[in-house]
DNA sequence: AATCCCATTGAAAGCGTTTACAAATTGCAG
DNA sequence: CTGCAATTTGTAAACGCTTTCAATGGGATT
């Protein structure tokens, strides 16, 4: 490996000299500069950013830490953070948790080893806590998808996204609507919110529990939904899920019963996923704006790392997009 | 920060006592390697790995280049590789290429500053030349799902795929079967070799050409299919396309025709992806070992870093497996 | 008691950068 | 010319660790 030291003697010039022609941090004359590049050139020289990192105390290195990166939703939020970390001069070390506590610590205890400037957490269903108690105050962190007490977040509102699917359907003229999911499930309650707004109650009865992460969701769902249909569906005419996976084992649920959507019933689901536009009918859902939730998490732990002390934590919830497709179209137009 | 010199001091031993009970490198007395561990733990000293990369030459760090990490089949694999390298005690910095060339060629200059041990190159749709050409000698690389000429590669056979899926739909008793895809992809090469092997000859008018890997790959290859099966469908009884999406297309375009599926015409995809699971009838496909492409990957690499040197690049091409679901349910049962 | 060996330890030289400080050079006003 | 500031350069000390080498000391061996 060529070093600093190689082009110094080359060129015939000191250390420092060809360190402040590569970093350009202060000035050289014309002609030792040329001089110097003219070897970097023809040694073919690469700093070796480790020394850099020693010498600087500054790594140019982001850690993130993904609950399970082959979720394609935290695969894309990965792809924006990278995106911007990229702009930005940033590398990307990886840690992911599998839903394993131990190992998300010890990934944080590699990453602040390694004098990472600053690190991202997904924290996805561990408990943050073990994992910001080892974050010495020095080092910046902010939680990304989710919110965490007294710490900057950077995530989309579910309560918000919950108002969207209830303005929806309720421009669509339903107003008898079932829920799949968790009854506490933020995007419910910002959802039933909004309906009691608009005077519409919604019967407890409607609420299909669920739990929404387990094993096989799809086909939870759609037992529980076809349960529900076969015998009392109660003048039901719409469904909202608490994402893609059960609103899909709905769907086959009511097309096994013959029920016709949307004519019949209104499917909405949610988080957007890709399968909510290869499904037949293809699936409204609401998605969260993944681009902005990267862009703005770099953006927030960049000012921090470049010195930026806010007094209080920042919390940054988002908007969510409701992507209408043909599980709620008209039922004017279609029945 | 605590350093080694603080519990070196407080300890009265050398630094090179300390470093010595922290590596277990070579003995220490017992009275003091308990000293100094009380130290070490009194004031919870963390090692700084980039001193320790910069003293050992050796950062415990791989790289890897993507293609596109929000695709699911990269995500996957990338989550394959970071479970074994956590087991080997190394850390993943990625670098997502986005079919961008020039950005895999930068990344691959900061992995190589950063001193990385070795580099995983997933190579995707860009040529692997420019970046394997900026790679050292000196650096380990293998190439991971795909094989390069050259170069240690990991990899599923293509035409391995192929050749299951012929034997998969001979067993089933078809004969005429359309092709949707490119022809020179090694998996239709695969099939139609094992086909002419039972006698059988693909009548190149049944191959339903199509780029697999544009925009839009479903809505194309319903259209194409759509074509064909309305036309001059010519008794073909079974349909293998290139990949999940482009079966999709396909499944959505025969049931729009009325043909049913697979009492009609079978349907077969290839990647196995998830949405082959969530579609309806789900969807017969060949998928890759992907864990065991992301093990043997890094054990290949690992191999290699670890000072193993063998005189020829090897080629690790693995059997991909079937996975039959409803869309090639068995004729005589269904019809 | 002298010799040798081994286990234990410390001093110091790296690893490849950056940077504070001082030295040397230059230009220019007095 | 002399003095002074500004510019350019070099020296050397960090950064936090590993590792070589030599030194020390205590047994065991003769």
């Amino acid at each position: 490996m060529v070093t600093m030291k190689d082009i110094a003697e080359r060129s015939g010039v000191s250390l420092a000299t060809v360190s402040r022609v590569l970093s350009g941090s202060s000035a050289v004359s014309l002609d030792k500069r040329r001089l110097v590049m003219t070897w970097v050139r023809k040694l073919d020289y690469r700093p070796n950013a480790t020394a850099q990192i020693l010498a600087q105390k500054k790594a140019f290195l982001l850690g993130v830490i993904l609950p399970e990166i082959s979720n394609p939703f935290f695969a894309e939020v990965l792809h924006q953070i990278e995106a911007y970390a990229f702009l930005s001069g940033f590398n990307i070390i990886i840690g992911n948790a599998c839903g394993n506590e131990a190992k998300a610590v010890e990934y944080v205890a590699s990453f602040l080893s390694r004098q990472v400037d600053g690190i991202l957490v997904c924290p996805g269903d561990i408990s943050g806590e073990a994992i910001f108690d080892r974050i010495p105050a020095s080092t910046p962190v902010t939680v990304v998808t989710q919110s965490f007490e007294g710490i900057d977040s950077v995530f989309t509102s579910m309560e918000w996204g919950g108002d969207l699917v209830a303005r929806h359907l309720i421009g669509l003229g339903h107003e008898r609507i079932a829920l799949l999911g968790e009854g506490k499930d933020p995007k419910f309650v910002g959802f039933t919110g909004e309906m009691k707004k608009n005077g519409i109650d919604i019967n407890p009865e409607w609420m299909l529990a669920e739990s929404p992460w387990g094993e096989d969701v799809p086909a939870n769902s759609y037992s529980i939904t076809r349960d529900f249909f076969s015998n009392h569906s109660d003048g039901v005419t719409a469904l909202f899920a608490a994402n893609d996976y059960a609103a899909i084992g709905a769907l086959h649920a009511l097309q096994d019963l013959g029920i016709r959507v949307p004519e019949d019933v209104a499917v909405v689901g949610f988080d957007n996923t890709y399968l909510s536009r290869q499904v037949r009918p293809t699936l409204t859902s609401v998605g969260q704006p993944i681009e902005d939730i990267g862009r703005i998490a770099v953006e927030t732990i960049l000012s921090k790392i470049d010195g930026e002390r806010v007094a209080e934590p920042r919390w940054i919830p988002l908007e969510p997009r409701l992507v209408p497709r043909e599980s709620t179209a008209s039922r004017r137009n279609s029945s």
